[in-house]
RNA sequence: CGGGGCGUAGCACAGCCUGGUAGUGCGCUCGCUUUGGGAGCGAGAGGUCGCAAGUUCGAAUCUUGCCGCCCCGACCA
């Protein structure tokens, strides 16, 4: 993508309704822009790294077994009321009147929604388990949005929803998803720790959330040092034991938020105990029952007998996620994306932009690395070096390719790495060979 | 929802107290000079001063009402 016709509108200075560093990033970074209180347009930059979180959660539920499909995002009350949620859910859900003064809601979650296409084509044990899952816009009407997009109203969502015979099953169905969310975070280039949860709303009795590690973190989080040295679990299928397995080990160690954390009966000794700040960026339950009963979403079981299913749910905040990677990963000039949620991997800066020598030797670069199909964003404007300097700093590519007369004399280019900000003088090849090699 | 703050050009702000030609910096357009970490000079464009009512000869400025946004708290993926 050439700069000239891309549509990227950075400010230089800080917006000042921005208070934290994603909101303010996102914003600078021409990534976001504010519709209403906790609303906001995806510019392309932002659009492009939503779709690649969004990717790569989805490229990891299905490797779990879980079936994409699309439920709407205006729900009829009704089904509301079945579940007794219509009553229960507050302020927090906004309700809409069609023109036939129906009563509708846009979903804050799916439980009901889902529920309900089960029971209407799911009669046996046999079809089970099953794992249903999307990836959608929610909405729920905050006392007060904040921190940008990570506590917008309107959020980008991907929950599952588990659907098996009894408990048993249904736990392997919760441990798979658990453990998938471990695979997924390190893909996203996040360290996360799941925590033992309230179950809050959604209702159970097993659930976990994970968080992942920011000063501007909203809730506070106590855990046991040795948890961050443990490794993610191999990106391949798991048997239901070595599954557990893996849960066990992830939840010997002491982790809580706030709410579930009691200093007097946390048994983890003090050098041990490390308290930090985090945002949660997933939540996941067991529920068992509790839609399937007051719904009616039953399937025979071998003996011929009709068995409520046991059920769990499985959310990720996409959105929200945009803002906890740049929360746990930028520095004083703008963001830094890990590599695999870059917009583009590469910026390329063409320092003279005009001149000839400069202009063949960048057109030349560009043009290798898109044969190659790596992604870059190739900086031919005209500005001047500082501000394509910074520019680039801000929006955080993980690679930099700077080309300038002063090196072309010697035959060199300028490599950065974003992160460390080690440079490094090599030939227009060297570089393109780290770049696809 | 309790408490606080702010709405003036795309962005950040001054002007308001004490009513009288709507300003500054950045950004944008054009020209010249520049060109390796957000340049200089010159010339421009861009505003229903959040909205409405009121007071007044006259309102960005005073009064009242409404709307929007931000921050702290409680609440929450």
């Amino acid at each position: 993508m050439r700069l000239s016709r891309f549509f990227m509108p950075t400010l230089k200075e800080d917006p000042k309704e921005a208070q934290i560093a994603s909101h303010r990033l996102m914003l600078r970074a021409g990534m976001v822009q504010q519709s209403s209180a906790g609303i906001y347009s995806w510019l392309p930059l932002g659009h492009m790294v939503l779709k690649k979180i969004e990717n790569i959660v989805r490229e990891e539920q299905n490797k779990a077994g879980a079936l994409e499909l699309l439920m709407p995002t205006i729900q009829p009350a009704d089904l509301w009321r079945e579940s007794d949620r219509y009553d229960d859910y507050g302020k927090e859900m906004l309700r809409i009147e069609d023109r036939h003064g129906r009563d509708m809601l846009y979903g804050p979650t799916n439980e009901e929604q889902i529920t309900d296409i089960f029971r209407s084509n799911v009669k046996s044990y046999k079809d089970l388990p099953l794992n249903l899952y999307h990836i959608q816009w929610k909405f729920r009407d905050e006392v007060r949005p904040r921190f940008g997009v990570m506590r917008g109203r309107e959020f980008l969502m991907k929950d599952a929803y588990s659907f098996d015979l009894d408990y048993e099953n249904s736990k392997i169905a919760y441990n798979r998803m658990f453990v998938a969310y471990l695979k997924t975070y390190a893909r996203l280039g996040l360290q996360a720790i799941p925590l033992r949860a309230d179950t809050g709303p959604i209702g159970g009795d097993l659930s976990h959330e994970f968080i992942i590690l920011a000063d501007t973190g909203e809730s506070e989080v106590f855990y046991h040092k040795d948890i961050l040295s443990l490794e993610t679990p191999e990106d391949k299928d798991q048997s239901p034991e070595e599954l557990q397995a893996l849960v066990d080990e992830w939840t010997s160690y002491y982790a809580a938020a706030d709410e579930m954390h009691v200093a007097e009966k946390c048994t983890v000794a003090e050098g041990d105990l490390i308290t930090r700040r985090g945002i949660e960026v997933g939540h996941i339950f067991h529920f068992g029952q509790k839609y399937s009963d007051k719904m009616g979403a039953s399937v025979a079981g071998p003996d011929g007998k009709d068995v409520n299913v046991s059920m769990g749910s499985y959310g990720i905040g996409v959105s929200r996620l945009v803002g906890g990677i740049i929360e746990a990963s930028h520095d004083e000039n703008g963001i830094i994306w890990p590599e695999e949620v870059a917009p583009f991997k590469v910026g390329l800066i063409n320092l003279k932009s005009g001149d000839d020598a400069c202009d063949a030797a960048c057109d030349e670069f560009y043009g290798k690395l898109q044969a190659a199909g790596v992604e870059v964003l190739y900086d031919d404007t005209s500005e001047r070096a500082g501000g394509k300097f910074a520019k680039m700093d801000l929006i955080g590519l993980p690679w930099q390719v700077t080309i300038g007369p002063r090196g072309l004399k010697s035959g060199v280019v300028e490599f950065k790495n974003r992160a460390s900000g080690e440079k490094e003088e090599l030939s227009p090849e060297a570089a393109l060979e780290k770049l696809i090699g």
